[in-house]
DNA sequence: CGCGACTTTGAGGAATTTCAATAGGCGTGG
DNA sequence: CCACGCCTATTGAAATTCCTCAAAGTCGCG
């Protein structure tokens, strides 16, 4: 968990090891969709590996070159950009599952960071590659452009979030969505999700300051709907949650998309 | 500018028209890539035919069926959503030369609404027939892919700004965004952009109070950066606009789509 | 034990919202 | 042409929310 250097340079990964997509950990969770052998071996064609990242590294920095495009295997990270002053704005939390890199510029500059939350395994794409998807399997660019848009969708609702919602419906809201993303993934086990997260996270993901992030998770607390102890976080009151987070139909993360 | 019905009935919009896509008028903006004959061909095979929106046309209500794509050929609209107790975020302004549909999700339920902000003409596309982009068009399919991750830059940036941006850099920011991309698409002559958008429209989309909208405009208009008198949008000192709005960098949209 | 990272608390102050009321602009009907 | 209604913009003041500052407290780990 920390022999691996905090900043891992571009190029090769800091480890590698092939598995087959067929053995994927996410192949056996039932919120993705299953592919069919040939899909998983023309995906196979561009992977090059994986990547297992230590806790804190960082594996993309915001402004640099990478040619690279990523699908998280095991581990969280968080996507964020900073302002020119400091300020950090977590833009969202990624989980098993999560495609990351088409927010990138066509001209492979990222326009975010991505820092492991913690160790990280990622299977690794060639974004050099990419154009070949499209001319070779009009199916899978299909999925692609269908994994960006609900990736607009999800950002859409943030940005409800963050406009509407104040400080303790944000807090909830955000709070209820990575327990049910963590649901969705595998991560929980009654009632409980593993939270590498800590209150500054959270609060630059809500754009709140961290004091009053702690105030608002205390007041969570006391109302008896969650409870937050060292990197473990317990939903005892999921409809109260939901309630409080004012959560909407439309915020619901309709699944099933391929686990590739 | 007023003979349409208020609320556009699924189905056929309001009213049809057929150019031919090279007499599009959105072929003659630099910021837009010229395309070739053949490609134009091909997207002329999934066109409509184009509608004509009034002013306050609802074209898309939020959770409705939606069959329909979108480029917007002439007019401003907003994409926005509402919380079940009324707050509406506005999520982003379109205009000519935006492509909508793609946040909407595979079943065709739009989540957000979009609606006319003046007279507004939009080329319309069969969203059934989508997935034939991709059998028939490998080069258009990844268009629409990088059309979407450039979407997903642009919300990534909305995120910073509403989670760290105080209200008036938050409101120069928009502003500034507004009128550079007006001036993309030739809305702009010496300075001035022509602006159908309220106050109200701007607080929504700032996350941010009408009252605390109107005085951080008057703020920004005593410090004589801006202008704003009855729909008209007066950029005085865009420098200095940029340096109260915190402007960044990745903030620039990076252009050259294909205009289709 | 002591350091480092994270959490908690209190208090004053700044930012923002809400309430309430007024003013301006524009189109319609009288 | 004027009055009226409606939408939009403006303003002042009180109420809240949220932030900043400062200081302690907790926890894991070497």
């Amino acid at each position: 968990m920390s022999e691996t250097a905090e900043r891992v340079p571009r190029g090769l990964p800091a480890a590698f090891r092939q598995y087959e997509c067929g053995s994927c950990p996410l192949s056996t969770l039932k919120f993705f969709r299953p592919v069919s052998d040939e899909q998983a071996a023309f995906v196979r064609r561009f992977k090059r590996g994986e990547a297992l990242f230590a806790a804190g590294a960082l594996i993309l920095r915001e402004g640099e070159k990478s040619n690279s495009l990523y699908t998280v295997l095991q581990g969280w990270g968080i996507r964020s950009k900073v302002l020119s002053d400091g300020r950090r704005q977590i833009l969202n939390f990624v989980m098993p599952g999560d495609f990351i890199g088409l927010q990138t510029s066509v001209f492979g500059e990222a326009e975010h960071s991505l820092e492991a939350l913690t160790e990280m395994r990622v299977c690794v794409f060639d974004r050099e590659r990419f154009w070949e998807v499209y001319e070779n399997n009009a199916e899978l660019g299909y999925e692609l452009t269908w994994i960006a848009a609900r990736e607009l969708q999800v950002l859409d609702i943030s940005i409800v979030s963050l406009g509407q919602r104040n400080a303790l419906e944000r807090t909830a809201h955000l709070l209820l969505d990575l327990f049910r993303r963590g649901c969705q993934r595998g991560l929980t086990e009654n009632g409980r999700l593993p939270f590498p997260v800590t209150q500054q996270h959270l609060a630059d993901a809500l754009g709140m300051s961290l004091v009053h992030t702690n105030k608002t998770l205390r007041r969570l607390q006391e109302l008896g709907v969650i409870r937050l102890r060292s990197r473990d976080f317990h939903l005892l009151d999921e409809p109260r949650l939901a309630e409080i987070a004012r959560w909407e139909e439309g915020d619901e993360e309709e699944g099933r998309r391929p686990y590739l």
